[in-house]
DNA sequence: CTTGACTCTGGAATCGATTCCAGGGTGCAT
DNA sequence: ATGCACCCTGGAATCGATTCCAGAGTCAAG
C-alpha cells in the first residue's frame, strides 16, 4: 500500500464519495477538481477536502445543477470569487423548473391513471382475439397532457 | 402543386402533425412507419391513416413508451397480432416509474425550497464581501435527497 | 521476479429522440 | 430556362453525465 500520508488516490477518493475512478478524472478534466499533485509514480494525490468537494457536486447535481455550471462557479470560488448569488439565482431557476416539471408529470400521472384502469376492464372484457383497443384510444382526446417535456432532469 | 389525390408528402404530413420531416423519416427508418409507395419522382405518397399513427406515437412518448418499445408493438399490430397485453403491462409499468419519479422530484423540491429560502436570508444578512457560504451547506446533510435519479424522463 | 491490483492516458461509446448536413433531384411558376 | 420550394439519401451531430477502451506503467506482496 502507498502511504496514505502523502495523500489519496484516485480509486481510494472514488470509494470514499461513492463515484468511480473515471467519473474523478472527469471532473479533473472539466475544471470541478483541480490537479492534484503527483506521486513519484505519475499517481494522483489527492488531499482529504477533495472528499467534501465531490460530495458537494454529487448534491448540486441531484438539485439540477449541471457540471458546466459547476465547473464555473467552482472557478470562481477557487480564484476568490463569491458565486454566491450566482448560485442562488440559480438554485431559484432550478427549483421553479422543478415545480413545473412536477405539475406536468402529475398531469400524466392523472391521465395515465386513468387510461390504465380504463385499459385493464376495456381488456378484461374483451375476448383474448380481438385486436387494437388499447393503443388506439390515444389518438384522439389531444388535451390532458402536456406537451413540453423537455429533458430537463438530472442525475444519473 | 402536386395533386395530393395520390397521397401525402412528408412535408405534409409533418405539418399535419407537428413534428419535423425529419422526424417522420426516421420514424420510417426505424419501423414506426411503414415504407410508404412513391411518387414517380421518388417522393414518398403517404396515406391520410399516418396521421393518427403519429399522432399515436406522440401521445405514446409523451406518456413514457420509447421508440423502440412502439416499434416493436406497431410491428405486432400490423402483421395482424395483438399486442394489446403488452401495451398493458408496459403502461403499468409506466405508471408505477412515474409515480416513483414524481415522489422523487417532490423531495427534492421539498429540500431545494428550505435551501432557497435558508440562502435568501442567509445573503440577506451577509455583507457582500463574505464568501463561500451558499454551496458549502450542501457537503453535509446527506440524507432528504434521493439518490437514484435515473433519466427515467420522456419526450423531446 | 512474477503476480495481481491498481493507475495512467485521451479518445470514443453509451443512452434516446431529434436534428443537421451536403450533394443532389423534382416539380411548379414565372 | 430560371428560380424557388420542396424532397431525396444516409451518416453524423446534438444534449450531459458517465462509462469503456487498449496499451502501458506502478507498486507491494509472495
Amino acid at each position: 500500500m502507498v502511504g496514505n500520508g502523502a495523500g489519496l488516490r484516485s480509486g481510494q477518493v472514488a470509494e470514499m464519495t461513492g463515484v468511480s475512478p473515471d467519473t474523478i478524472r472527469h471532473y479533473e478534466r472539466i475544471g470541478i477538481l483541480p490537479h492534484p499533485p503527483r506521486s513519484c509514480g505519475g499517481y494522483r494525490l489527492y488531499s482529504a477536502d477533495v472528499i467534501e468537494r465531490v460530495h458537494l457536486v454529487r448534491r448540486a447535481l441531484q438539485l439540477g445543477f449541471t457540471l458546466a455550471e459547476l465547473s464555473e462557479i467552482l472557478r470562481v470560488r477557487d480564484k476568490g470569487g463569491i458565486p454566491c448569488r450566482r448560485v442562488l439565482h440559480l438554485a431559484e431557476e432550478k427549483l421553479r423548473s422543478l415545480e413545473h416539471q412536477i405539475a406536468e408529470l402529475r398531469q400524466t400521472q392523472t391521465y395515465m391513471k386513468s387510461l390504465v384502469r380504463q385499459w385493464r376492464s376495456k381488456l378484461a372484457l374483451t375476448d383474448p382475439s380481438s385486436k387494437a383497443l388499447l393503443l388506439h384510444s390515444l389518438i384522439d382526446d389531444g388535451s390532458s397532457l402536456p406537451n413540453t417535456k423537455k429533458k430537463l432532469r438530472r442525475r444519473k
